[in-house]
RNA sequence: GGUCCCAUCGUCUAGCGGUUAGGACACCGGCCUUUCACGUCGGUAACAGGGGUUCAAGUCCCCUUGGGAUCACCA
């Protein structure tokens, strides 16, 4: 069997979105297993509303994903020559024809047919035109069967049918001779040699007029599967009000590209009861016919959720990089203070986003923090400062503060004086911390270092 | 409105004629505990409705209802 050939085909007029990503991952995995290709293509044929920063956006969000392209990126912008040489090859078949009507006058019996309840499809006015009208302006159509059913078997939903005479005859070139998009993306898949396209669900009525050409042309069919729509809590199609659609948004909101990834692709797909797949399982288990074939609604709390479960098992030193875009916004300058690395392992487990991590570094890197003065009176009472004070003492001689040597010293204070762990571990924390919520008090001690520490809490008690 | 598609807990889903209808997120409890979390144990919660087919239907068929997509010289 020949190889298998897949692409992605966004038009430049925004961001890489929550839906266009996943129909990429989507291409993507199917391409990797089998071995075949994943092709980019940019459809900027509406020269008006692309714009290169949107390609742009588009291939750094590819990128951020993981999703890397075999070949492209392509712009349609690039084969109008190819476009207008199979448009004359039509005409020259009579397989398509030259229309002149107007738009106005399209639009009048679009609207006549639509108040007299009948189906606003083209009349075809100029379907049999004996001659030509030289210099007057026209549109190329092709000529659609009249009669008969066009089907296909997409590989998400099963057999799909149209009767052809629910079609009309579509404009394949504009009256400035730019081609259309039905028409350019049949001639790309042909030429790029493309045989599965899977794409959006919104696209379905348009494979009918799609096959419709391809036969006309001569070109074998490829196989479609077309994906669901993704939708926002209130089941309509996901859009701003529903929250950030752009996949860089997240990025921007702390989330690790993984688990955007496993988000993704578990939203209308599974593989029994696994819920978390790395690149690699992906590509190990996703088949397109396993994907189902109803809408389903973003989910922002388990995003959050895998998001959460990535960066507790992700890898403290990449996770520090990752973290160091949004340092500086918090005032948080790593030079000189703690290891982040360090930082990072003291924050894995209670940070859902590298946002909130980000919040966890501050108090590391804060040596002059204010107490406030309500915490001051709760938690330095007469005995906690002492506590606090015997604490300095013991951790001015310890020369290991690992978390177990921490933990011994606390304990031996514990026994010593006969109080809880938490009437000193509170104390400690509200001195190192300022009280705010904190990863484990030994841990914090570890990391911060045996002069910090002891600082902090003389300051503390200098209060 | 025409055409096309879809329908299991609130959400993502497993199920491919015989199940106490399973898992995950969220939610609610218990435990753990030096704060906040993590973790852990348990709980609430679904086959849209109606007809068939069959010994047997969440699973197959039809209808109804509901939702979505699309009907451009946009892609």
């Amino acid at each position: 069997m020949s190889e298998i050939r897949l692409r992605f085909a966004p038009s430049p007029t925004g961001f890489l979105h929550i839906g266009g990503a996943r129909t990429a991952l989507f291409n993507w995995l199917l391409a990797r297993k089998e071995k075949g290709k994943f092709i980019l293509r940019i459809e900027d044929t509406d020269v008006a509303r692309s714009t290169k920063e949107s390609v742009d956006a588009i291939l750094e969000g590819m990128t951020w994903l993981g999703l890397d392209w075999d070949e492209g990126p392509f712009y349609q912008s690039d084969n109008f020559p190819l476009y207008r040489e199979y448009v004359e090859k039509l005409l020259a078949a009579g397989k398509a024809y030259k229309c002149y009507c107007t738009p106005e006058e399209l639009d009048r019996k679009r609207e006549l047919a639509i108040s007299e309840g009948r189906k606003p499809k083209y009349d075809g006015a100029c379907r049999d035109l004996k001659e030509e009208r030289p210099g007057a302006p026209f549109v190329v159509r092709f000529r659609a069967p009249l009669e008969g059913t066009t089907a296909f078997d997409d590989l998400i939903k099963g057999r799909i049918s149209f009767q052809n005479e629910e079609l009309d005859d579509l404009i394949i070139q504009r009256t400035d001779g730019t081609p259309t998009y039905n028409f350019t993306v049949v001639i790309d898949d042909v030429s790029m040699g493309i045989t599965t396209v899977i794409r959006g669900d919104d696209h379905v009525n348009n494979t009918p007029r799609q096959i419709l050409l391809y036969e006309a042309l001569g070109c074998p069919v490829p196989e479609f599967a077309h994906v669901p729509m993704i939708l926002g809590a209130d089941k309509s199609r996901l859009s701003k009000r529903h929250g950030a659609t752009s996949v860089m948004a997240y990025r921007d909101m702390g989330f690790l590209p993984e688990a955007m990834v496993n988000y993704l692709v578990r939203l209308g797909w599974s593989h029994g009861d696994e819920e978390i797949f790395t690149l690699d399982e992906l590509i190990d288990k996703f088949t397109i016919e396993a994907v189902g074939r109803s809408a389903g609604v973003f989910n922002p709390d388990k995003l959050l959720w895998l998001n959460a479960h990535y960066i507790k098992t992700g890898d403290p030193e990449r996770l520090a990089g990752l973290l160091l875009p949004f340092l500086p916004e918090r005032g948080v300058d790593v030079t000189g203070g703690p290891d982040l690395t360090a930082v990072v392992r003291t924050l894995q487990d209670r940070s859902r986003t590298m946002l909130e991590m980000a919040d966890g570094t501050v108090f590391y890197y804060t040596s002059d923090f204010e107490y406030d003065e309500k915490s001051v009176t709760k938690f330095l009472t007469p005995a906690g400062r002492e506590l606090c004070a015997e604490v300095a003492a013991r951790l001015e001689k310890a020369d290991d503060l690992s978390h177990d040597a921490v933990a011994a010293i606390f304990e031996g204070m514990c026994a010593d004086r006969g109080v809880k762990l938490k009437d000193v571990a509170q104390p400690i924390r509200f001195a190192l911390t300022g009280g705010a919520p904190s990863p484990a008090i030994y841990d914090v001690i570890g990391v911060l270092g045996r002069e910090e520490s002891v600082r902090r809490i003389r300051r503390a008690l200098s209060l």
